[in-house]
DNA sequence: CTTTAATAATTAAACTGTTTAACTATTTGA
DNA sequence: TCAAATAGTTAAACAGTTTAATTATTAAAG
């Protein structure tokens, strides 16, 4: 059983290493995308690469913001050619989005870049090690949602 | 070893993963903050008040942003009547930053609230699991921060 | 000493990402 | 057939960010 004083020392180690992580990591991605793309952009462009096909809606809710932040984001997207928009004939009220050559070529050559900085830090680790951790990191994500659940009652 | 189609589904994992926890904790706090603050104006006051004072540089330090971002910050929760600017009478081109009683009165009350939250969280782990999850979390970061400094060279 | 460097902080302009609210166009269904 | 729902966009506003210029002050070199 944690005392109060071990869960406030947990507390501040967990938020300074994940701050310290998260930018950490977004800063040696962005090193790899360069200065075409900011990050968020990028994982926008991994999406619908992954996707081939997807809608504003859809993406509103993956990425869990309002769907004019998504118009935002795939207007400038859209600018920079890397993204193509076509409508739905049967129903004309959708329109469908996916990456244009110039993205998926985009996408791909960043993509390469970034798979071969991982393999060059994942073998810091022993794959027990990883997979201890991706679990217990999952095991979080899901008592989050429930917690949401809890406290929407 | 792991594969090339090992580590791209890493990849997808780490991502999806950290960016799922990420958003939900981010929820989660938010709730207990309240709509005086968003999250990054609450962890400015945290930071504020263990440090207990402070300057702008230490701050655009440890966030790793420009000093004219936590200018924007300051300003805002200055004029929320949460912080104190008083300049050094040695060296007057520095300006020591600490919470007036409004400010640490309110993070101390929602400080406890997110205590109260971590505390119902922290059930569903045991203390060796936290542990070894924290251990290759820290380690993550390190291996981050050599890379940056390989990848500088 | 005095002039030049460096340092601490701020300001202004520009950009990304976000929300809310209003609006258009289209489809559904009562 | 017409009211309600759905998909998407637009506009205004805000937080957080960067870059570049500016102010005020201190340190240091000659």
């Amino acid at each position: 059983m944690l005392s109060h004083r071990n869960i406030n020392e947990l507390v501040d180690r967990y938020i300074s290493t994940s701050f310290s992580v998260a930018k950490r990591a977004e800063n040696l991605v962005k090193c790899q995308i360069g200065d075409d793309l900011t990050n968020d952009q990028h994982y926008m462009l991994r999406y619908i690469y992954k996707a081939q096909e997807c809608t504003s809606t859809e993406l509103a809710d993956v990425f869990e913001v309002k769907r004019s932040a998504i118009t935002a984001i795939i207007n400038r997207l859209w600018e920079k050619g890397l993204i193509e928009r076509t409508r739905d004939e049967k129903d004309r009220r959708v329109v469908y989005l996916s990456l244009t050559k110039n993205g998926a070529e985009l996408f791909a050559r960043t993509e390469e870049r970034i798979y071969k900085l991982v393999e060059s830090l994942i073998k810091k680790f022993d794959q027990k090690e990883i997979e201890q951790f991706m679990e217990t990191y999952e095991k979080l994500d899901r008592v989050l949602l429930e917690s949401k659940y809890k406290q929407e009652e």
